[in-house]
RNA sequence: GGCGGCGUGGCCAAGUGGUCGAAGGCGAAGCUCUGCAAAAGCUUUAUUCAUCGGUUCGAAUCCGAUCGCCGCCUCCA
């Protein structure tokens, strides 16, 4: 299995470390908003990595951090008069929320930084005893100079850093480059104690710290989007490596931007739409589709009509899924010659390849493909080929890629005991004694009126069925 | 200025030296089904890979130049 790793920029064949363990860490969301399509992106296909690393049998530790203390958070807080803290628990809530309907399994840990103030003062404390940190007056600044791997991740040189810089001059910085490992505490601000006073950590360490806590000091894949390579993640390894002498990270893996009208999706240029207000539109299948037929590191120039084409796209799959559990109810044992591995190897050579997601979806497609067809051509293929349809639809287009639910209740939910479906079944039944008795005039009147609230009557060999559409 | 990425059919997008006389999705057209539709399924849909040169028996794929677009270097997935 190959990864491109950022730090060499080559696809390496990628081997744990302790195998059949993989330790993952992703870069999670602050948690002062709501997040939006582009931060999804990131989150997805970051589970999709995850999901398919389980589908090769990897017993995988994900761990996404949760940022709730930062100057932003900090910022709302004072706008809306509202503690800091309960700012961050709103958000990390509907960021729970947002992740669960996008179809995201949950990470094994999600750690926060409010809650490793221990471990990050360690830290801190530990490079400062290095000699790779400096105290000046409570703030407390990583040494850019003492660490000679500055620089490996990004590709930056600091001398031309330092020439191009449009750093904030801050007089109490040895060298502009230096960061912040922990920032003195304003009036009003949260602080935490620590050695160098009251204060807060710095905006890179909270990752290295609990990076190392829940992982150890030298993980396997670290991932996140382009926008962190510089300084985000150059600055982790700068205090990782110089805490620990170990390297910090074995593969780096970066994701591309979500762009719209040919701009960087993002908070402050405010092109953004919000995952939740995109979900009330669309199903996450779509969205999970959109992305994943784009491979995960390139861009991807977001458009509503992409994100409808890719709507209609994820339809055909489930239209597929519902066909293979009818045929499974109403088939009996019968023998069939179907090549199912065929697929299954093209699906994993596809991901296998540094997670080529688009190419994995074009196996899925050409399943369902060569799926209708063997429908087609014979009448009874009996129950183990649904079976084994089913299970090839679910290992791959659903558990890995999500991109159907082959489980989801497509036709009334539950809760109103079925009273829905029998209503709109006695329509049916209405309109297909009228068709006998060619009264076609009340036939399609009983069609149109349905479809005017939204249930639309699909016609076959076998009868009528319904679909909601929301 | 430094560093990185991108330019493939109407739209999106894989492919990075021969099996490409270029996957897959959307759209479009035709067919099957139907009382008519819709839905669904089937079939068709790029002599060509930004432009121009070069390397090679052979290039969308390598090299050079040109044009266009984006990102990072400052908070950002």
């Amino acid at each position: 299995m190959l990864i491109y790793n950022t730090l060499t920029r080559k696809k390496e064949e990628f081997t744990p470390i302790n195998p059949p363990n993989v330790n993952m860490y992703v870069c999670g969301p602050t948690v002062y908003d709501y997040f939006h399509i582009g931060n999804a992106r990131s989150f997805i296909m970051a589970d999709v990595i995850r999901k398919y690393l389980e589908y090769k049998g990897y017993n995988v530790k994900y761990v996404m951090n949760l940022t709730d203390v930062d100057d932003k958070i900090i910022k709302k807080s004072n706008e809306e008069g509202v503690e800091a803290g309960n700012v961050a628990d709103k958000y990390s809530k509907a960021f729970m929320d947002d992740i669960t309907r996008l179809k995201i399994k949950p990470a094994t840990v999600y750690p926060k930084a409010t809650e490793h103030m221990d471990e990050i003062v360690g830290l801190v404390k530990k490079l400062e005893e290095n000699g790779a940190a400096y105290n000046v007056d409570g703030n407390v600044f990583f040494n850019v100079n003492n660490f000679k791997g500055y620089g490996k991740l990004s590709g930056k040189k600091t001398d031309e850093l330092e020439v191009g810089a449009r750093i904030e001059i801050n007089d109490e910085k040895e060298n502009p480059l230096d960061f912040s490992l922990w920032k003195k505490a304003k009036p009003n601000e949260p602080a935490w104690d620590s050695p160098w006073g009251g204060g807060r950590p710095g905006w890179h360490i909270e990752c290295s710290a609990m990076s190392m806590k829940h992982l150890g000091e030298t993980i396997d894949i670290h991932a996140g989007g382009n926008d962190l390579i510089f300084p985000h993640h150059e600055n982790e390894i700068a205090q990782s490596e110089a805490a620990t002498h170990k390297d910090f990270v074995k593969y780096w893996m970066h994701f591309g931007f979500l762009n719209i009208n040919q701009e960087k999706m993002s908070k402050s240029l405010g092109n953004f739409f919000t995952a939740r207000e995109v979900l009330k539109k669309y199903p996450a299948e779509a969205l999970r589709l959109l992305y994943t037929q784009t491979h995960y590191g390139g861009p991807l120039a977001f458009s509503e009509d992409l994100l409808a084409s890719a709507a209609k796209g994820s339809m055909k799959l489930k239209n597929a899924a519902d066909r293979m559990k009818e045929g499974l109810q109403s088939s009996a044992d019968g023998d069939f010659t179907f090549d199912f591995d065929k697929f299954y190897s093209s699906f994993e050579a596809a991901m296998d390849d540094d997670f080529n997601s688009p190419k994995a979806v074009a196996v899925v497609y050409d399943f369902v493909k060569e799926f209708n067809a063997y429908l087609n051509a014979n009448e009874n293929p009996g129950k183990e080929f649904f079976n084994k349809s089913i299970e090839f639809m679910t290992k791959t287009a659903d558990d890995v890629l999500g991109i159907v639910t082959v489980n989801g209740n497509e036709k009334v939910e539950e809760a109103d005991s079925g009273l829905l479906d029998k209503l709109i079944n006695t329509f049916i039944e209405l309109r297909t004694e009228a068709k006998q008795n060619k009264n076609y005039a009340l036939a399609d009147s009983i069609r149109d009126k349905l479809k005017d609230i939204g249930v639309v009557l699909q016609d076959s060999k076998t009868g009528t069925t319904y679909k909601i559409e929301n």
